[in-house]
DNA sequence: ATAATGTCTATCGTTTAAGTAGAGAACGGA
DNA sequence: TCCGTTCTCTACTTAAACGATAGACATTAT
């Protein structure tokens, strides 16, 4: 159940893409510092960001890589599942239910509840929504902290 | 989010021990055959379960596998954890926080989210249950049928 | 032109997953 | 007692995945 390194730096990376979004092109050189993720490991990371169609990029000085689209039209799923694979505990695509083992249906259904409480909260979850509560971290623990 | 292929081999051994509790020692053969379970890998998992407290075994002829404990008190969870690792998608256990990264407390709390969403399931659910759920799947495909 | 920036593909080293091998110990029955 | 059956334990092998890096190339602003 362990997400995968290269879906965690995504993730961040899009999240810094979705704080910055409006100020125009991020270096991948800036993402890679704030985030702290191997600047070699995040050109591929975004370029197949780019492939799936999560962000876009402008070339050349002044260049950089911005969200495609709204961070409230974007979801943790969206990422996830592009970087990471299906959400179902058990894949199952092209699935050889030749040999129909004893207790087989009951796993199965098993797994499409884990998945459906996974996927809710993924799909649920846009990058507008994290950076809404992160700020309402950062307020309360300024709050905590100027008391 | 992926099971690797050993956990769901020890849950459907331990499925096949709550099945058939009560009728003594089952052979690491005969599980293997039923489950279509590759017998020496088997053996090894099995041989891990013992270490863990989830069966027991007798050793010789007439020897074999048991459940440790009735059905309704082993959860997936317990079998899970111990075959696959934590629940939570990002292990957070002797975690270095020095570089606090913009952004992180909200991922870390989605993280935790997604765990007790998932722990709910597999923590609440035991193989008393996955047997009663296949009995009543079972009942409805024969239902259906006769009809 | 040139410096800055993204683009694309190949490669590399390590770890993990999946499965196998084989010698040994205990048990039951003849 | 001896023998066959069954679990026990550790080591090994192979292939794939993961994490990361390299480097040549294309595009853009100035």
């Amino acid at each position: 159940m362990a997400l995968t390194q290269k879906a965690q730096y995504a993730l961040r990376a899009v999240y810094e893409l979705a704080v910055k979004q409006g100020r125009g092109p991020i270096r991948i050189a800036e993402i890679a510092t704030e985030q702290a993720i191997p600047r070699k490991f995040l050109e591929v990371i975004l370029y197949q960001l780019k492939q799936a169609g999560v962000v876009t990029s402008k070339r050349g000085k002044a260049g950089g890589y911005y969200l495609a689209k709204p961070a409230e039209e974007l979801t943790i799923g969206v990422v996830l599942r592009f970087m990471q694979g299906p959400t179902n505990p058990v894949e199952n695509s092209t699935r050889n239910d030749d040999a129909v083992l004893p207790g087989h249906c009951v796993f199965t259904s098993l797994w499409a509840e884990v998945d459906r409480a996974v996927s809710t909260i993924y799909d649920g979850t846009t990058f507008r929504d994290l950076i809404d509560r992160q700020r309402a971290l950062d307020a309360k623990t300024v709050r905590d902290y100027s008391i």
